[in-house]
DNA sequence: ACCTGAACACCGTTCAAGT
DNA sequence: ACCTGAACACCGTTCAAGT
């Protein structure tokens, strides 16, 4: 270490800070003016380092979410991997502090992710444009139940007044496991159903 | 009308000027500020007839997307409406000025246009509880595709640089429409599945 | 080079006056 | 009662100085 890194301002440093505020105070307190305080900094020097806060964002979101993938076990039928996928992706997600990082133009982050769910599917005999597209469907699936489910479970749930009762759309915690599962089953079917099982079984 | 009617600032035409600028100018535009001066006044009223920032958008919302579904066709088989329901929620959500919209706390807003579908769903022989998880993972499905939708197919995709090529996240809106059909089918051939046509089709 | 204080043009919200 | 100007405590971002 040189005797200046001590006090030189690293881009990973601006993301680590944004990401401690992130947590600790939530969404809303990640402002380019905070990160700079919590580091003893003034706002100027993090826009050489990250661009603007748009950018630091997409920082943050990389760190949080890229590579969340579960590795593939031998001979392990293709609907049981995706399905492990999509649940793995499910819970990253939900541990997120603020679905707003993955919802505003930051899909891109769970790319990374989806290499392995791919491999598997082309292993398991489809095209690449074929698994391209499972894949997406499951993507897409996924990360829309969890970005409506962290509002439907969370605090805020309608203007002062309305929610619960005989609100069809109020959901608990455990209701959205088995929605979910159920979801991910019946993609995973249609889906298996346009493939053949001998055309995905080459080897069975 | 009374002759104060028209210098009269009601809850009206608060949330219809906040319509106006979030259609002409988009979501980031709207604030309490530039509402009042369309309206041409100072902030202060808005927060005596709105409350706040917040319920405004909650009445923006509730203006533009209650009350949106398809009505019922005659003997139409269940999957069919149901079809047609997701469809037309779809459109609705693709001309909303911004997903923001919805995705904050504001699903409650589509509760109103559930009521047909379970209908159609309860004629069609479901029980209450049946009827209403089926709407609700058809419009929990319906929403997140759309919010992912939105910003996929919209301008930005990814940190400068990033986006289309090999990424398997870029979709054209012809894409779109075929997945989106897809999953909905995937998903109303699972419901189907588990109820007997026998059940579902009592007339039949 | 790299940081700072100060500024610009905004926010949501509230308060003390005015009429 | 109902509105206003002014203020408070924030934003993201930029600029002219300082070292």
């Amino acid at each position: 270490m040189s005797p200046a890194a001590e006090f030189s301002l690293e881009r990973d440093e601006i993301v680590a800070a944004a990401v401690d505020i992130l947590t600790e105070y939530g969404f809303d307190a990640v402002s380019m003016r905070s990160v700079a305080a919590r580091l003893g900094v003034s706002p100027v020097p993090l826009y050489s380092r990250v661009g603007n806060k748009e950018a630091l964002l997409d920082a943050v979101a990389e760190q949080l979410f890229s590579t969340v993938a579960p590795s593939a076990v031998e001979d392990e039928p293709w609907p049981d991997y995706a399905r492990r996928w999509a649940t793995g992706l499910r819970s990253c997600l939900r541990a997120a502090p603020d679905s707003r990082l993955v919802l505003r133009g930051r899909r891109w982050v769970f790319v990374e992710s989806t290499r392995p769910l791919i491999e598997v599917l082309r292993r398991a005999g489809m095209s690449a444009d074929e698994a391209v597209a499972a894949c997406r469907m499951l993507t897409w699936a996924t990360v829309g139940f969890v970005a409506i489910e962290k509002e439907a479970t969370g605090p805020r749930s309608g203007p002062v007044g309305r929610a619960a009762g005989g609100d069809p759309e109020g959901v608990d915690p455990a209701e959205a496991d088995e929605m979910f599962d159920r979801q991910i089953g019946y993609l995973l079917a249609g889906i298996a159903a346009e493939h053949p099982a001998d055309r995905l079984r080459p080897d069975g």
